[in-house]
DNA sequence: TGTTACTGACTGACCGGTCAGTTATAACGC
DNA sequence: GCGTTATAACTGACCGGTCAGTCAGTAACA
């Protein structure tokens, strides 16, 4: 009967362990997370992690490159089929998606691994750069020229966008998932994408009634 | 002749300590670097760096305590100051201030360091919290108060916007410190300043001209 | 001669990675 | 079905290197 767990199922494994690694370098970092403790946890010995991974670092390689994709695709996709229609709302609905998406510290773990690691790994840093960071670059880039191609924004520039839409999500997750700092006012996710868009799109300054 | 070295200034140790440890663990992270190479640079050996501080970690510690409040306070006193008379431009100062230091890799060691390792050290994580954070919080609420007083500002949410202030500080600082990912258009940190100021205040959306 | 500041060889714990050995399953003959 | 062999999947004790932290001893001053 229980006897499943211990049933061979060779092609799950690569899976089973990413997963295992994930849960364990996000509850205690990488440098500080056990090879042994990954293998429990995938219900493995240490040795048959070493059938499937040639090393610690190869683990948490395949796992930024199996999570890095997924967002930055999702954001492409989603700016690729809103933008040219309606600029305004395919920013709301990107930030969204990132802000909701950085609140879960499930999803956030692999994010928050590649600021945590990136530094002192030049190998995830060179993949977090090439397969998400262009990648949003380029999708933010699309955003912009067709927002301004259509009137609903003013020329500014594409870097300093990135910074003033992205920043604003790592600084979430920072604040929530490492400081536990949850804000007094805003607790969902939702509500503070909509406070965060609000203010990227009009800006602090109050705009003079005359419409 | 070179017996200077060996003179004993026991007072100004510690300080020495720190400032090894700031540089080392700035190169090479906190679990990468070893305590003998911070002895070395300060011109003592491992024993010695024990006879001033009780661990690897009470050195870190130590560092971000002594390095949290430095930029926390000229913030606030920049707020402090600015805020009543001309809350536009004490908000311009205040992120120049915040993005030329992020981008200068010396000044930056200690908010990466934080930012890598607070994770794994609750100790750092509420030094920080209560240092850094509930000072920067208070003085950006200040900040929007005056403005929103003064009716230069709109009467947004405060945590969303030490989110927009903030965060792009903290993404200059990773992409550029971490990525290695200088923006192609735009080169020096005042100028990206003022470009992130200008979408702050002004938004994305263009104005009606009709003033 | 006593005290203070410091040295650096050493210890012990830890952990990534290995590999000789074990077990479950499949394959085959009968 | 039922032993027999082959092999893929897995185990866990062990090895070797690293490094935080210690301490007996030394050098510099007063």
């Amino acid at each position: 009967m229980p006897q499943t767990a211990r049933k061979r199922r060779p092609e799950a494994r690569p899976d089973e362990i990413l997963d295992a690694a994930l849960a364990v370098f996000g509850e205690q970092g990488f440098a500080q997370a056990r090879v042994e403790d990954i293998a429990k946890r995938a219900g493995l010995s240490k040795g048959a992690v070493y059938l499937y991974f040639p090393s610690k670092d190869a683990m948490l390689n395949a796992l930024v490159e199996q999570s890095a994709g997924k967002l930055a695709r999702a954001a492409e996709q989603l700016v690729a089929i809103g933008a040219p229609g309606d600029p305004e709302t395919a920013l709301r609905s990107l930030i969204r998606m990132l802000l909701t998406a950085m609140s879960d510290p499930d999803i956030s773990a692999a994010p928050r691994l590649v600021l945590t690691e990136a530094g002192r790994s030049p190998e995830i840093a060179a993949h977090y750069r090439s397969q998400v960071l262009d990648i949003a670059r380029r999708a933010m880039g699309r955003l912009l020229e067709a927002g301004v191609a259509s009137g609903h924004f003013r020329p500014v520039d594409r870097d300093a966008l990135m910074r003033v839409m992205g920043g604003p999500c790592i600084a979430h997750m920072v604040l929530t998932t490492i400081f536990d700092l949850p804000p007094k006012d805003i607790t969902d996710p939702a509500e503070m994408a909509d406070a965060l868009c609000d203010l990227i799109l009009f800006g602090l300054v109050p705009r003079e009634e005359a419409a």
